[in-house]
DNA sequence: TTGTATGCGTTATCAT
DNA sequence: ATGATAACGCATACAA
């Protein structure tokens, strides 16, 4: 017979015991507790001593059972966290959601979720442990999603895959007009061997701004062949780097299709001993952090990734609310910021 | 009077509605979801038909307010997003956590919680959304800990300031042995002038690291004055090496108490027209990605920030299982990576 | 304005 | 092995 070592908790205050030192009933507390501004001063202000004398706080799971919400919402990354950790582009997104979520009383739940089974991520959510879910990073595979519309609204950061899918809300920008405003800067200063790097070919921001790249050289009747695609990493983006170089040494400018993975292209430059943007012009996209982190400032299209993150919450937060009125879709601008590498 | 627009979402399929598909009882389900060994073949059958006809997933809330408990844990670290995205030492903290809890069916609630007011985060946590907290980066000043400590289990990363609280569970490194190491190195390579860019005195990690470093200067007799304290941010750090610098021009040796603000310190050497390791030699804390991402690989000292992360979840997760003879104290190895720098 | 009663979807304690 | 039934802590429709 061994005694308990762990130090014992003392149970957490509930509504009753609350009730009880007030002298009124559950259902008087819960108002308090929910703002209600059908009670009376005076027993608004003894309701407001227990509270605080018991050191009450609501339970949530019982809150949640009987209201049939949680006031939480998931942000959904399938990604590895390596890729979250290592792309200042979502500690952007993050950002702005947050930045959204403090203003009102809901909680953000992070789930970054490609090693977890893309199944239990799914469980989790449709456990009701949450009220709605954002996604980002949204591949053509994840097909999880949805299911997952069946069971709560869900907002998008970037256009998902199945633009069929006419019912999905999502904020993103012109992909496709960002890529060309870039490309077209690398013409603009001469540049006659353009290349590019892209990201996956699984995902819309991919595509598309692959699609802007070829639609502007093939304007100029220039080659639209010394592509190489990448995976949004920087080590993803060296290795296409190499690739592009040795298959077509001639280059002089690269559109590179995030920050992140011009980061990497640039090592590799350093690397082969070309000079940035002297031998090879760099155009980046996103103009996160990474543009400027490094040695050469990065010419990039800026995106507004915090503002994207706002967005998206802030159209979770009316859909949550009822609003019957909301955009599907919210376009955002994207604009050429000039920095030494192109 | 208008139509509601939003599709309607079915509801989610409940314990009771399996069990009538399945011709059983609730309780009997509830077995079955549980995994409870007491029951028949023919009823385990037709029950786990019936989960998987109604696509069913139990209520969380309905089963953490039953149970009175949630399998789930946070991780609070009580600094901005910036930080907390921009160091990479936080990724590999996360990524070791994650590792350990996917190996249990408990979740994961990330809180980043310095704009927040401290007092939002202890209200969710009270709330009882979670079982047990995991504490990083804790500063002095952050009292709530204690509070929160009275209501559930908490596993410290980095030994909490109030060392006198014995009752507390914590994985550290021995900081003030890393530091010594990483100055000895400065010494051992013939540097004379050596100076120290520190973390926040008001962190533990900040304080040993820097009375490492003084130790070990005294006792060859060599001043330890050319000490600036900045915050465990590449901006902040690269601020005090100016002052640094400023004050003590002659310096040739820096220890630096993370990768991350030592390349920040690098940064503003190479704008000095300071060569490393030729002018300056630098060692920095961590080895973190922060030390070879730069043009000149971080000599450093390695702490197993990974599995911190993992030891720190384990010991939680000890904890909450009832285990009563888990260490208070886990302390792991440092060890010196030569490289580049120093 | 306040209180009473019922239900939210589970788990757990009893019977059987 | 299975089934009633009582909590769990709160919100809410309804009654007073």
């Amino acid at each position: 017979m061994t005694s308990i070592v762990r130090p014992a908790r003392p149970p957490q205050p509930t509504l009753e015991m609350v009730a009880e030192v007030a002298g009124v009933s559950r259902a008087t507390v819960s108002r308090v507790v929910n703002g209600s501004t059908k009670v009376s001063p005076e027993i608004l202000a003894s309701v407001t001593t227990a509270i605080k004398e018991l050191n009450y706080v609501p339970n949530r799971a019982a809150r949640s059972l009987a209201s049939r919400q949680t006031q939480a919402v998931a942000l959904v990354v399938p990604e590895d966290l390596t890729r979250f950790f290592g792309d200042p582009y979502f500690a952007a997104i993050v950002q702005g959601i947050t930045r959204r979520l403090e203003q009102s009383d809901f909680t953000l739940n992070l789930m970054v979720a490609s090693s977890d089974p893309r199944h239990k991520t799914l469980r989790y959510l449709r456990s009701g442990n949450v009220d709605g879910a954002l996604i980002v990073s949204h591949h053509a595979g994840d097909e999880f999603v949805a299911e997952l519309e069946t069971s709560m609204p869900v907002v998008f950061g970037g256009r998902p895959s199945n633009a069929d899918d006419l019912g999905a809300y999502f904020v993103d920008v012109d992909n496709e007009a960002g890529a060309v405003t870039g490309t077209q800067r690398l013409i603009d200063i001469g540049r006659r061997r353009i290349g590019s790097i892209t990201g996956p070919i699984d995902m819309p921001a991919g595509i598309d701004r692959l699609s802007g790249f070829v639609r502007t050289l093939e304007r100029v009747e220039m080659p639209a062949d010394a592509v190489e695609h990448a995976d949004f990493t920087a080590s993803g983006a060296a290795a296409a780097t190499r690739r592009l170089l040795g298959r077509c040494p001639e280059v002089d400018g690269i559109f590179v299709a995030s920050d992140l993975m011009a980061t990497g292209a640039l090592d590799v430059l350093r690397e082969y001993g070309r000079s940035v943007p002297g031998d090879v012009a760099i155009v980046g996209y996103d103009d996160s952090p990474a543009a400027t982190s490094g040695p050469i400032p990065l010419t990039t299209v800026s995106q507004p990734s915090e503002e994207m993150g706002y967005a998206m919450a802030d159209i979770l937060l009316r859909l949550l609310a009822g609003d019957e009125k909301v955009p599907h879709r919210t376009i955002m601008p994207t604009r050429l910021v000039l920095r030494d590498s192109a």
